[in-house]
DNA sequence: TAGATTGTTAATCGATTAACAATC
DNA sequence: TAGATTGTTAATCGATTAACAATC
């Protein structure tokens, strides 16, 4: 049915928001939404919400408009939801613990199976009645299990080593919160989405400086 | 000196990454760099440099290139790097202790000076030194710190009436992890910064199932 | 001076918006 | 049928890249 066409990069980083959105329709009973109201509410144009659709295929109806569940489950079909794909943790830090406690991945199509940590006396703890293991545990976990995601929250200097590891053990896809700009030779074909959260901090500082 | 022409939203989302980049560079002893020598590191075109750093003044000189040190600090200068922005957490929920705990303020321009909580369990304990304070001293703290940035790790449903609450005490920008769409219309004024990672992973799913 | 590399203008490319015919 | 709203094409806008004159 989907037919993929134009797909730019600038049309998947807004297909979650869109997720979203009819989500929170849905939640509040509403069935049906033109592009108009959609837009309206989401504060973009409706030619860009129908734009963006038809990438995809033709999800409306000419004179009535969208049939919200339909719509969200089509989107949710192109980002692959309903997948749960396996995924693991690297790193139980702060930020690597809150990950683990903190997020709902099955609400994005992920499910959290493995937490690792270099250091002895993280590995061996626990997490939301999820024992990290330690990094000698890798290599087996992952034939195992086959993760398809690794979240990467360890040192910079470590990332390069690491991620070259988690790609040769079948990993597809890197969810990276290091300040490591992880290099797509690296990694052999799996995909990476850098976090880099001190740039996005740094992108706030600016416009406390220059507001228009 | 700089003479802020044609800044678009794609340039000063750039500029962090220049930022870190040149640190790197000086942090290896690197004194002088070429547009394309910068350019190939980064992985981005050597015209697309030069006219972005073109938008705020002459940095280089021609012939030569950049001084590295030089250009990180007139970069820096843009972004407020050395401004010192005092910034509250709000919710010492998972994520928010692991920002509290985890995160290099200072290397980004600003300064945790307090984290707070609804939840009078959590509020009276520490993180880091630092006593996370319940939400009913957040006037006073706030007329006598003058924060400018909170970083909202609250639940969706608190965000709307949170952020609005914080606008009035003079917050100048929110640096949002909720999954709440801040409206500019409640911050009057203030800039904020959507983190939403739920996006962003579900962005990478997509890259798994659709690698061209 | 000659070589190199910037600053800046012009050309290209892509993404967004507007318009409208198709159709429910 | 008439009204509404999509799917899609065309027009506009903006961002990226290429080119080159200025100049160190």
């Amino acid at each position: 049915m989907p037919k993929n066409e134009n797909v730019s990069k600038s049309v998947i980083r807004r297909l979650p928001r869109y997720y979203r959105f009819l989500g929170e329709l849905l939640a509040e009973g509403v069935t049906k939404i033109s592009s108009r109201e959609l837009a309206e509410r989401m504060n973009v144009t409706a030619s860009q919400i129908r734009q963006d659709l038809n990438c995809f295929g033709g999800f409306g109806q000419q004179g009535y408009g969208y049939t919200v569940s339909e719509l969200r489950e089509e989107i949710g079909a192109i980002l692959g939801v309903e997948e749960h794909h396996g995924t693991i943790i690297i790193g139980a830090g702060n930020l690597g613990r809150a990950l683990a406690a903190h997020f709902d991945y099955e609400k994005y199509g992920c499910e959290l199976c493995g937490i690792f940590d270099v250091n002895p006396e993280i590995a061996g703890t626990s997490i939301v009645d999820m024992k990290v293991l330690p990094m000698s545990d890798l290599d087996s976990f992952c034939s195992l299990n086959r993760p398809d995601i690794a979240i990467l929250c360890i040192p910079k200097s470590a990332a390069a080593e690491v991620s070259r590891r988690l790609a040769k053990l079948g990993i597809k896809a890197f969810w990276n919160f290091t300040h490591y700009d992880i290099s797509l030779e690296d990694i052999d074909g799996a995909v990476v989405e850098n976090v880099h959260l001190g740039d996005s901090l740094m992108a706030l500082c600016y416009g406390i400086n220059n507001k228009e």
